[in-house]
DNA sequence: CCCTTGCGTTACGGTTTTGTGACGGTTGCG
DNA sequence: CGCAACCGTCACAAAACCGTAACGCAAGGG
């Protein structure tokens, strides 16, 4: 495995210096920026392996950096890692409006952050799957975010994309609706196991004349065709 | 499937039969312990196929019951997900160099722990046996949950899918109607034996010019040819 | 050859599962 | 603050599925 690189966004410099110094140990190479707008830049120019994102940030927070990323194909693929102070934050970044795949809670032990980012390399590395997931009429580009059913893009919702992207890299195989629900939801996700049904059905109905592409297997969950 | 055992290690009884509860309402079985060293003997007796364990035990606490369950060859592989009641960040870290699978932070939902514990025996199972059974012109897809005849795919309800996949497993032997009601109907059925011969029948229709795959033995009960 | 037993076949009512439309709550945005 | 998008839940309708019963045929033993 060649050098991983770590791109740290922090605007202390203790702190900034105190991960740099860890992650150099741990034989990453480090780049560093203290503010949203270099942190932006930096990822685009040097598309790092995974970011250490502080929430909390002059001018640009960590919450519209992130953003940033999702929109362009070549960033929006490198996992990051939250780093935040507020409880009440970590609703919505592992809600991952952002995209964000995993957060640390200050203040946290440098050796906690290290696991972290080893889990989330190793998650990543073996490769993160394919980014444009194919299935008769029906596209989908995951570094985009983006649908098409014949070659025409389609607006989905976050939970009908994500819906469509597990039938999809799962395709020919039966779906229960609490893998469904494990795999787009998430283990916390204490609800109706019929909330899927309703987002299946939304899905098929803005899949038009595709909409077959999603079968129903009738005592058992949904399958994408395959 | 046979039946999978949990080990669960928890001081605090009300939490402890509260797992339980619901390990066995998932058709677990489940051996229970308060402590850390009745933890450790009954892993090495009973070998179970994960293990629920509180961080904080009276007596040897629960890192080191992971520590101990490491150096025994039998109880290494056995996946350990760690109760950690909040606060204990590097602690639940640790947890998991030390070798556990997963963890859940208390106060936690059992909805989210029942989810883990499947995951990570997921993870851990073998394949649930060949994903795949032919039979002469007669071939089951298990993962799609489809059937073929002469490669082309025939509608299966689910009860004559799981007819036909119990017979199929056990090729060439005669199946009983118990032990078709045992298998497909589970054993809580309290139904009327000739129910199997009815889904015999639509089975068979549904078989086109290869029902004769399923072989009526008189007296005894079905088989599929071998 | 006849009788008994077991199986195949058909039909039907009830139950379970899924589709569908609608509603209220929340969130982000102007 | 109002608006729009999105999401989870619910209630009802439709469809699929299932278990049971009844009847007649076939098999096998005496």
């Amino acid at each position: 495995m060649s050098t991983q690189t770590v791109l740290i966004v922090e605007d202390e410099k203790d702190i900034r210096e105190l991960l740099a110094f860890n992650c150099r140990r741990e034989g990453f190479f480090v780049i560093e920026a203290d503010n949203g707008y270099q942190a932006a830049a930096l990822a685009a120019e040097k598309e790092p392996d995974v970011i250490l994102l502080d929430l909390m940030l002059p001018g640009m927070d960590g919450l519209s950096v992130c953003k940033i990323l999702q929109r362009s194909a070549a960033t929006a693929a490198i996992p990051v890692i939250m780093l935040t102070a507020k409880g009440e934050e970590i609703d919505r970044i592992v809600g991952l409006e952002v995209g964000a795949s995993d957060y640390v809670v200050k203040p946290f032990s440098t050796r906690e952050v290290m696991l972290r980012i080893k889990s989330v390399l190793k998650r990543t590395a073996p490769g993160p799957g394919p980014n444009s997931l194919d299935c008769g009429a029906v596209r989908l580009d995951t570094t985009r975010h983006a649908a098409f059913v014949d070659d025409a893009e389609i607006a989905l919702t976050l939970t009908e994309f994500r819906l469509l992207e597990d039938l999809l890299r799962h395709a020919g195989k039966v779906r229960t609706r609490e893998q469904l629900l494990d795999s787009v939801w998430g283990y916390s996700f204490e609800g109706y196991a019929r909330t899927v049904d309703t987002h299946i059905r939304r899905l098929r109905s803005k899949l038009g004349n595709a909409a077959d592409t999603v079968e129903t297997v009738r005592g058992m969950g949904y399958r994408a065709k395959g």
